[in-house]
DNA sequence: AGTAGTGTGTCATACATAGTACACGCTCAT
DNA sequence: ATGAGCGTGTACTATGTATGACACACTACT
């Protein structure tokens, strides 16, 4: 294996956590073997493994997706452990850099909060 | 040329507006030669050239950096063209994923000037 | 005892990314 | 006329990304 150890291991925690949360499920469902899950989400039980066990990189966006959503967890956090984010978003950024860049910014340090406030005041939208 | 023409050339506007912001530039200073340029850039005038005329994709995040800096561009506008959202950002919301997919998602369709407001109030704290 | 299912090791591959190196022909000031 | 500087074509390369294919050993029924 030593042929894998130069990759960046970035987050390790992407694939304990993801094993963690299937041999949870496993528990009350059998359909939840990492063959299975495999199957279901498209890609080699081999593979799968590896990702489990942080012998490669996080998969792609499409399949960290997938994976997420047969493990009933939410796809944006998947995408964090996985080092990366979700390509919507990133258009979202994208068409209007200059503002959502000092947005975000500004929001670096900001207590969880102080953000979740200005997502409920422009969610409600009336002010 | 052919065999170049695979590459999802995303945004060919990259590339064409370097070279014309670049060439406004070289109008009152001629430092800035395509050659020049990317003596400082740090980079072959072979391949600036190619990116400039969307031979090939935009530049790595880092060399678009440089780029944008030494063109007297903002470095977030510059990187959004060439298809890229600034890994600084990136893990900002990496950090916090939950809270800023929605939040992001939410401005979606927001008018410049709801943002700019929202960038506004959170600046300026007093709320 | 056999078969079905399970996780994993090894090997190989296809394509994308991000450039470098060199040579050529043009233009322009000396 | 010549050398410096210019932009560009062609060829090449190194590394990273994202998997697939196959074989093996173990366990768990039937």
């Amino acid at each position: 294996m030593t042929h894998y150890s130069h990759l960046r291991l970035a987050m390790p925690q992407f694939g304990t956590t993801a094993r963690q949360i299937r041999e949870r499920l496993r528990e009350s469902d059998r359909r939840f073997s990492l063959r299975q899950v495999a199957r279901r989400v498209g890609v080699e039980p081999a593979y799968l493994s590896k990702i489990e066990r942080g012998v490669v990189a996080p998969p792609s966006e499409a399949t960290t997706v997938r994976l997420a959503r047969e493990l009933g967890q939410d796809p944006d956090v998947f995408l964090a452990m996985a080092g990366k984010v979700s390509s919507d978003l990133q258009e979202i950024i994208r068409r209007r850099p200059k503002l959502f860049a000092e947005l975000i910014r500004q929001l670096r340090e900001a207590p969880d909060e102080a953000i979740f406030r200005v997502v409920r005041v422009v969610r409600d939208g009336d002010w």
